[in-house]
DNA sequence: GTCTATAAGTGGATAGAC
DNA sequence: GTCTATCCACTTATAGAC
């Protein structure tokens, strides 16, 4: 944000400590991650956290405003391009979720000017304990969100919303297991012989679609009440 | 609350700092969990988790290993009652995935006895950064995961296994947000008008075995190169 | 803008009385 | 097994020299 031409001594410590914090944040976690690491490994001084950015949290909040007010800003983008090129009519739901999913997994397949690590970051914070993260999150999100789901509502309009809120959901959950896994899980380690990034887009989309698509959940026979306790055995 | 004004034996501490501690952790994570406030919540004494535990790490592993081992014994449980069902014919994929992903959604359901709470924490843990929390959870999903992944290779003959592998990651991380999404999201705050736990399962389900079941995707026109470990799906 | 030094506080862990 | 009192490494944040 400080623009000031004075300020041109020294361009890069900024960018230094948000990259440092990003890498760092992704390997370690927000709260595991001290000003000490991330200023030695951005080869800054201990102090200049504080006097670019002001705290910890305000560091944090910005690692994530850098690069998702340009993600959100595509996703938009996108969707009025198809909104545009349909003149009214219905998109498709494939062409709204790689609208939404292929410009994340588009950032994600960066591995250069650090949009996987964000990614990878990103998709772990929905889930983040830390509430003043999440609530963050959920501001930056809101218009976009509130616009995907409008279209999605459109295009599938014999589709109950609630339904496809939820797979909106479940679908965000694949999109960051997706990213994860390439090479933060263990759990799966060492079984993937094609991680390609490449592929991943295709791979994810058929994946979100089909479930997208699934027909509709069946209620029948379901107590009002909520059951609870798994435990008996019929 | 106060059972016993007489004698301060408390039998139950173990169990008072684990059930504590679980929901420590799932509220703040584990880094911003601290001793101090989960003997506190517990009503025990400072010293007693290192008495009982040795260490805040073998805390974590314990809260874990306790629920763990009955999920995934319950988990082959039914596997096994499938397999022997079917004499050996091959299972019906939408069999496999409801054993797998139905008795984790039994045990998200009960939130009397701690179930619910566990079950928000295990699928946050999936992309824990902290290392030695991410080993160990591989370990104790290894063999369950080998079976259920072997069962499904066997249920879909014609589906390259490399796909099945992926989609089954990305199954885990739908019903990872599915739990998380109830309560702990912001992200969706105040749009879900239904999120009775009992229709959870059919919801979720549906979406799964959508997913699982998609067309296989389409690589053709991309680039061949960049692959690692060179294994090549005929 | 960058640095050193330090303040003010919290963390996990333990020794030793009971 | 439970408790108090304490150790000290390590945290964020700041004051003030350059």
């Amino acid at each position: 944000m400080d623009t000031s031409s004075s300020a041109r001594h020294t361009p890069e410590t900024r960018s230094r400590i948000l990259d440092a914090a990003e890498g760092l944040f992704v390997e370690h976690g927000f709260e595991a991650t001290s000003m000490r690491m991330i200023t030695s490994q951005a080869g800054v001084n201990l102090a200049a956290v504080n006097y670019h950015f002001g705290s910890k949290d305000a560091l944090i909040q910005e690692v994530f405003r850098r690069r998702l007010t340009d993600l959100n800003r595509q996703r938009l983008a996108m969707l009025e391009r198809l909104e545009s090129e349909a003149g009214g009519a219905p998109l498709k739901p494939s062409r709204i979720v790689e609208a939404f999913f292929g410009t994340a997994l588009a950032m994600a397949a960066d591995t250069e000017h650090g949009g996987h690590t964000f990614m990878r970051l990103l998709g772990r914070t929905y889930t983040e304990p830390n509430a003043f993260v999440r609530q963050f999150l959920a501001e930056e999100y809101a218009e976009v969100l509130e616009r995907f789901l409008g279209a999605l509502y459109g295009a599938l309009p014999d589709v109950p919303r609630e339904e496809i809120l939820w797979r909106f959901h479940f679908m965000m959950g694949a999109m960051s297991y997706a990213i994860a896994g390439t090479d933060a899980l263990q759990l799966f380690a060492g079984k993937f012989d094609d991680a390609d990034p490449a592929r991943m887009l295709p791979r994810l989309m058929s994946f979100l679609l089909g479930g997208l698509r699934a027909p509709l959940p069946d209620y029948t026979g379901l107590a009002v009440k909520a059951r609870r306790g798994g435990r008996e055995a019929a």
